[in-house]
Parts: structure tokens; C-alpha cells; sequence
DNA sequence: ACGGGCATGTAAGCGGTTACATGATTCG
DNA sequence: CGAATCATGTAACCGCTTACATGCCCGT
């Protein structure tokens, strides 16, 4: 019951429509809660059958605009300070490093240096966002300050991984049994 | 269409029957790609019909071992080398960071203490369990050494997050607009 | 006038969880 | 003998994705 929350922390910044939360959720929660615009849009029905939103405005071409009511805020409220994240990680890559005894050395050598680069791309992009918010090019308001928050998370995983990557290649190119004093 | 591969990815490692792939996702993929037993049981339905893998013995309470076929090990290589990872990474407390904004800074710091400290419990956690197959004490089979580079990940991503929480929370702590220099 | 993006939805199907159900075997 | 655990499955439901479907408005 993530996306629910989602939605009505992203409505807590202000009335937006199903197609200004597919795009935030497209562009910004997307790389850690993927959502299409099907499930917002029911989603946003029952959140608004509920009470938790209500619709602020109709706009051009059936736009809907809704904003979120007192209900809502104290929901999500509620979910950011009494309910315990769920602590499941669910990251492909890293169910596929238990089988990789089962690639060659050096496929899976290739494999980790393009994973590598490919993490430390993400870690630069997050890293630059993070350096435009400290330059304030986004203001400075507490919803930036959040996101700067979530950025440096985002910069903080990628380095990580782009480091395991490589760790895990070199490992994976020296001679198979040399296992003491590496790193 | 993962969960398939990574039993497998398990069953190339020898026979095993639904209970104990079932125990396996339990204690050692969960983290990264929790299964339960239902689902488990209905894709090695699919997979035996479809010829990836076929039952090896049967044993007592009905007990039903598979092995992996040929056609199933080419299926679990062709998964690794040729289509790469979906890039997505779930996981809620990111999806919580972007509504920090909505917490007083008091329950936010708590929060976050709270969280960096499970995160650096398990982060020791897969430390320990590295250094162990290290001195070897798992033996050093290539099932083994695929393992101990899974642990490494989840060593240092969940380092990664402590640190993070930690610098998170000492942020919310200081007064509210200090924003250069810190780190 | 027409193409692209705005905007909302429905339907079918897959992936995954929870609850229900059953029974066999082993160990103390 | 009873409790724990081994062992397999079904049914109902929810979450989520993909494909289908429609139409309006704005800019060129």
C-alpha cells in the first residue's frame, strides 16, 4: 500500500492531476516506486471516494485536478511516523550475482564493467543534482530540502554499487583461487 | 519474469524440492527477491511442463525433488548473458525520504536514528558472514564465491545507508537553513 | 489542417500475497 | 502420544503492467 501514500505525499505539495502525477512519478519516485498511469488513476478514484482527496478543479480536455483534504494529510501523516518501512530491497541485479558461478570468467568480467559504468552514471547524475540543489537552483523550500535528502540516497546506492561492480570484476579477472588480501 | 530464473539459477546448483527452494528464497535471495510458497509451487508446475526441469525422485510426505535439464541451464546463461537487468531498484524508506517535509524535524531525526541503526545492524551482518567465507568456513565451491559477492553488496549498500541515515538525521537536527559546507 | 502532446479511462492478464486445507513423519 | 516440522497444494484477492480506446486542445 506504498503507491496510495505516494500520492497523497506528492498531493501534499499542492493540487496536481493523474497526468501531473504520472509524470512525477515517471521522472522523479519512479527509480525507487515504479508506477504507470492505470493504477494512479484508480488509485486516485478510491483516494477520493475515501475522503483523503477531493477534486479542487476541472480544467481543458477533462483535466482533473484534485487536492488532498485534512484526512489525507493526517494518513500519510500517519504512515511516515507510526507504520515501519518495509524493510525488502527488491533489486534485480543483485539476485543475479547468486548465479553468476554460472557465467564464464570473462563474460562475466564484460558484464560487471558495463554494470559499473552504467551505476557510475547514476551516481554522477544524482551527484550534480544534488550540487544544483546546494547551489539553490531549486530554492529552498522544505519539499527541495526532502528531495535533496532522497538525491543524496540516490548518489550514496549508485557509488556503492559501481564500486561492488568493479570489486566483484577484478575479482572475477584475477586468477581464480587467490582469495586472501585483496581489496 | 525473475523469479523463474533464480529458481533455476538454485536448481543448477543440485536437485531440491519446493520446500527447500521455498527455505532458500526464506534465507538467502528474500532480501533482494522475496518468493513465498505458493507462488514457488506454481512456477515449478510451469517449469516441469515446459521442460526446464523434471522431477528427480520423490521421497517421503511426498516429497518431490527436481533437477534442472539441460534445456534449463541454457534458459538460466541465456538469462545472464544476454538480456540485462531491469534497472529498478524498490524500496520504500526512498519512497518515505521524499516526504521528510511532512515530519516535525524532532520525529524525522528519531526516525532516521532509528533506521540508520538497522541499517548498520545489517550491514555488520553481511560483514560478518563475508569475512566467514573468507577464512573459508563455507569451502570455496564457485556457488560459494558467487555468494560471497551477493554478501559484498549487500555490505556495502547497506553501509551506504547507514551512513546516509546518519548524515540524513544530523541534518534535520541542525538549524534549519545551514547548507554549506557540511559532511 | 494536422500532428503532437494533454488527458482520462477500461480490460485482460500476470505476478505476488494471504488464508485455507491437508496429511505424513520424526523426535522427544 | 503429542508437538513440531516436513511437505504440497488450492482459492481468493490485491498490485501492477500492457494493450486498447477515446477525444480534446494547442501550436505551426
Amino acid at each position: 500500500m506504498s503507491l496510495r501514500h505516494g500520492l497523497l505525499g506528492l498531493l501534499a505539495e499542492g493540487p496536481a492531476s493523474g497526468y501531473d502525477l504520472t509524470q512525477r512519478f515517471e521522472k522523479v519516485v519512479g527509480p525507487v516506486w515504479p508506477a504507470k498511469h492505470p493504477q494512479i488513476y484508480a488509485e486516485l478514484g478510491r483516494l477520493a471516494t475515501e475522503g483523503l482527496i477531493r477534486v479542487e478543479s476541472e480544467g481543458p480536455r477533462g483535466r482533473k485536478a484534485y487536492e488532498i483534504t485534512d484526512a489525507g494529510l493526517a494518513e500519510v501523516r500517519r504512515w511516515l511516523v507510526d507504520t515501519d518501512p518495509a524493510q525488502a530491497l527488491r533489486f534485480e541485479p543483485l539476485l543475479r550475482s547468486f548465479f553468476f558461478w554460472l557465467m564464464e570468467p570473462d563474460e562475466l568480467a564484460a558484464h560487471l564493467d558495463r554494470e559499473s559504468a552504467s551505476y557510475r552514471q547514476l551516481a554522477t547524475t544524482y551527484r550534480e543534482y544534488a550540487d544544483a540543489k546546494d547551489r539553490g537552483d531549486f530554492g529552498f523550500s522544505p519539499q527541495t530540502q526532502s528531495l535533496r535528502v532522497a538525491v543524496e540516497a540516490g548518489a550514496r546506492i549508485y557509488t556503492a554499487l559501481a564500486e561492488w561492480a568493479q570489486w566483484a570484476a577484478e575479482r572475477s579477472r584475477s586468477p581464480a583461487a587467490g582469495r586472501t588480501g585483496e581489496d
